[in-house]
DNA sequence: AGAATGACAAAAGTTGAAATCTGTCATCTG
DNA sequence: CAGATGACAGATTTCAACTTTTGTCATTCT
């Protein structure tokens, strides 16, 4: 059939669209029923509220950036290429969302605001890939830490102006990129046996 | 005389006063002329706007904070020690004034917005004291930096969860002792020559 | 003179009534 | 019976009239 009935999937892409359109402010889930042709009342079978379904979106929007982070996990070289490469992935990738995905962005932004379940989350998920990182540098010899996980937290917050959607107004200063490897040296230097 | 003429201070002790107890969303500047039982017209004789009367009660504000600072920057102690010092205190400073200064804070807040010259001095202020401690760490050859400004920022940024108030949120957490003096162990081997 | 005033225009903020949206549900459809 | 519908109540948003605030300035006071 051409369209038996609503799968999840479609209502998030029309979400999507109506958030890209709209921005986060603007967007109502009669939009969504909208670009679907469907009534309101059928999306909320599929999502119990309107913050699931923006929950479900960014979940999905979060995981785009997992698939970047996870090439330079699969990567078996030294530790400290390692760590530099995954923090500016992750750099990149925010950065690049903020620029050419501004809406969604702002979307993202306004969930910090409820701590979100969704956010929890993907914090989780990039603490635990640091903290694996880490430890490979351990088992390696290269570094020299007392406890990988709570250094994964420290090297996560001493980068949250690389990554943290509230410091995103910075990262159009001409300085950002030198002051980021100046962090990466620090952090760096910070993990090192010595 | 008693109150022959209105002087610049009187406003600004006034403009706390209203700033305290309305907040910085309510307070106007006809509230702090009442206070001081003036016109409003006599407030713009010594500010030329309501921004640059904010602006001045922030840079007394935050001169309260550098006199802890330039305690520890007075001290003559290893550079490990002074450093943490300094982030402690600074990070000490910040909370104290988010718990017990609420509607001030939310004031430094909302310049926060407006890309202010204060905010401004207050950060080089701070920086330029975090590179003098890092070059006497280099003089005395317990650190180990190539560009003494560069690292200064790394460190400044690197601590940015402690002291930016865009993270004021985080402060009330039950971990974030904890994860203070994880980052300052990061940041103390990132620095210290090996 | 320097300092303060109050009247004024333009900008910003408030208010409340109307419109729209969210979330539920009894009913309908295939 | 799973999925969709549209009518509905309560919450939220919008919009326009109204009020307050900001910032200026000619005039007054000392």
């Amino acid at each position: 059939m051409t369209d038996g009935s609503l799968t999840r999937d479609q209502i998030l892409s029309a979400a999507v669209e109506v958030l890209r359109r709209y921005g986060p402010a603007k967007a109502t889930v009669v939009d969504v029923a909208r670009a679907l042709k469907v009534s309101h009342g059928s999306v909320y079978r599929h999502f119990p509220s309107k913050a699931a379904l923006r929950e479900a979106v960014m979940e999905r929007w979060l995981r785009e950036s997992h698939t970047l982070l996870d090439a330079v996990m699969a990567g078996d070289g030294p530790a400290d290429v390692r760590l530099r490469d995954w923090l500016a992935t992750l750099f990149a990738a925010k950065r690049k969302k903020a620029l050419d995905d501004e809406e969604l962005f702002a979307t993202y932004m306004a969930l910090l605001g409820d701590a979100s379940e969704v956010i929890e989350q993907h914090i989780d998920h990039l603490l635990g890939q640091l903290r694996e990182i880490i430890s490979d540098g351990v088992a390696r010899g290269e570094f020299a830490v007392q406890d990988p996980a709570a250094t994964a937290r420290a090297v996560f917050d001493a980068s949250l102006r690389f990554h943290s959607p509230v410091h995103a107004a910075d990262w159009g200063r001409a300085e950002i990129d030198e002051e980021f490897d100046a962090l990466c040296v620090l952090i760096l230097d910070g993990v090192r046996a010595r």
